[in-house]
RNA sequence: GGCAUCGUGGCCGAGUGGCUAGGCGCAGCUCUGCAAAAGCUUGUACAGCGGUUCGAAUCCGCUCGAUGCCUCCA
């Protein structure tokens, strides 16, 4: 099945500022590459928006029939507190802070993430590498620069000469800025800096005596900067030039401007050919972040151990709110609109019951091909999501006008519909309907439907007083009854 | 200060030079012993001021406001 060959699909490329028809370098192949995160704390509610978004455009592209390597690192060195010449590694900082082994810090917070990502129902990368399972790579990089004239070595560090490459590439064509402004505009003056300039970025640097994570190299004991990781990693799974490398916008400058530079100077190709960036997760109308204290951990979201939200919501809740805003669009954390999110989402869910046991006719009132197109159209300009949502309600709605005999439908066209709800709100958006049923459940859901019983006797008997203190008194617990037309269920609030 | 992005109805959130996405809420109706739940049907909008145009919320300019990046950040 190769979708891909009848659909096409549009990507909003940041490097041209356009959407761009996507044709992948090699023919039925992608490779993507996405900027994970720095293992030195919890993952956090906005870290896994953008992770979330790349997952939904992996799931896509997969569905469409491309065979794709999906590489996401993860940074267990070299990323700095700032980019003073005193800036300690994050994971180095948080080892001194709690005594521990740095790999210790790497460790508990790499299952961390993963965790949290299982609970997302995330699908797994094919590749996740790290940063010091690289070392090697990132040395033959610097060498390769060096060699070529685009950087400098200086007191053991080795940093990339921005201006020199400035004059023969474009230092900024990513995040449309001029070196010239940036050094006009270069506030404080760095004291005592090795760097020729402030824009001069670091590849490797010495460590200090007391500095725990070292590795050996031609300049002597340091560790690589930052932004190098990720040109050795995806230069080495997915070669010079590859097709789609994704992040969150604020990686844009300075962290891919440097990718593109150290790719450049280093095989002279322009790494990237769609850049694509996710936007940011606010909270109280600002950008979520470790380092302000403005955030949310996924876990309290769950949990509901948290001062920001009214209730706990669960994993498929938090993934729908987030699908019902375009990947690049600043999206608001509120609890009402995460209210607002769950009914709709129960709304979605109810439908395949609804669907499952639709009765079929004749004839259809619902256009399911047509229908269908156009789920895929949402999907195929630039991944929009909310417009996909849209058309799954206008689903849901024709679902539930057969249901009621106001339009039919015939048994082909039900079953496709049923078999493209499912490929679009499960496999493509990967949301999942959670109806757990454990042992304590089926205790509860016994000791209910036999009070259900009981009501329904005493209403039978006009013991309307009986029948109202069950209900009541079941509602007080936090359990509703819901008389339908099948009888009555009940929903835990 | 520099560079960007954005400002849509009660809330969230798409989109677009002319044909009112969608979700939640509100209202009406159906169902019900009464409710709730569920379903159906519906209003209310494009920050302000100018300009381009037959026509703009959509293009351009200005003003105001918000956010992001410029230093670590998904």
């Amino acid at each position: 099945m190769q979708l891909y060959k009848e659909q096409t699909l549009k990507i909003h490329n940041t490097l041209s500022n356009s959407k761009e028809i996507f044709q992948p370098i090699n023919d039925g192949h992608v490779g993507m590459y996405v900027c994970g995160p720095t293992v030195y704390s919890n993952v956090h509610l906005g870290n896994c928006r953008t992770f979330m978004s790349f997952d939904m455009i992996f799931r896509y592209l997969k569905h469409l029939g491309y065979k794709v390597r999906f590489v996401r690192n993860i940074t267990d060195a070299g990323h700095l507190e700032n980019d003073a010449d005193e800036g300690e590694d994050k994971i180095a900082k948080k080892a001194r802070l709690e005594q521990i082994e740095p790999m210790e810090v790497v460790q508990r917070y790499t299952v961390d993430f993963h965790n949290t990502l299982q609970k997302f129902n995330f699908l797994h990368p094919s590749i996740e590498p790290t940063a010091t399972g690289h070392i090697i790579e990132q040395i033959e990089i610097i060498k390769d620069i060096l060699e070529k004239g685009y950087a400098y070595e200086i007191n053991g560090s080795v940093y990339f000469d921005v201006v020199k490459f400035n004059e023969t590439n474009d230092y900024g064509k990513l995040s449309g800025r001029k070196l010239e402004d940036m050094i006009a505009n270069t506030r404080a003056l760095t004291a005592q800096s090795d760097k020729k300039n402030p824009q001069d970025f670091a590849l490797w640097k010495k460590a200090e005596q007391q500095h725990i994570m070292r590795w050996p190299s031609p300049w002597g004991d340091g560790f690589p900067g930052w932004h190098l990781e990720c040109t050795a990693m995806s230069t080495k799974y997915l070669g010079e030039s590859f097709d789609i490398h994704g992040g969150g916008m604020d990686l844009k400058f300075p962290h891919h401007e440097c990718e593109i530079a150290q790719a450049e100077a280093s095989n002279g190709k322009s790494p990237v050919k769609y850049w694509m960036h996710a936007n940011m997760l606010t909270l109280n109308g600002k950008k979520m972040a470790k380092s302000t204290g403005n955030n949310i951990l996924p876990n309290e979201m769950f949990s509901g151990e948290n001062k920001i939200l009214s209730k706990p919501f669960a994993p498929s809740i938090v993934r729908f709110f987030m699908m019902q805003a375009h990947y690049a669009s600043i999206l608001d954390l509120s609890n009402d609109a995460l209210l607002a999110s769950e009914k709709g989402f129960h709304k979605l869910m109810d439908s395949f019951a609804t669907l499952d046991n639709l009765e079929t006719g004749t004839i259809s009132g619902f256009e399911v091909s047509e229908w269908k197109q156009k789920c895929y159209n949402a999907m195929n300009d630039d991944f929009n999501t909310p417009i996909l949502i849209a058309q799954l309600f206008d689903a849901v709605k024709h679902i539930n006008l057969i249901k009621e005999g106001t339009i039919s439908i015939t048994d082909k066209d039900k079953t496709q519909l049923q078999q493209y709800m499912n490929t679009f709100v499960f496999d493509i958006l990967g949301l999942e309907n959670n109806n757990s049923s454990d042992a304590d459940s089926d205790k509860l859901s016994g000791t209910v439907d036999l009070l259900i019983q009981l009501r329904n006797e005493a209403r039978s008997n006009k013991d309307f007083a009986t029948s109202d203190k069950i209900r009541d008194q079941l509602a007080v617990l936090g359990i509703q009854l819901k008389d339908g037309k099948e009888g009555t269920t009940f929903s835990l609030s």
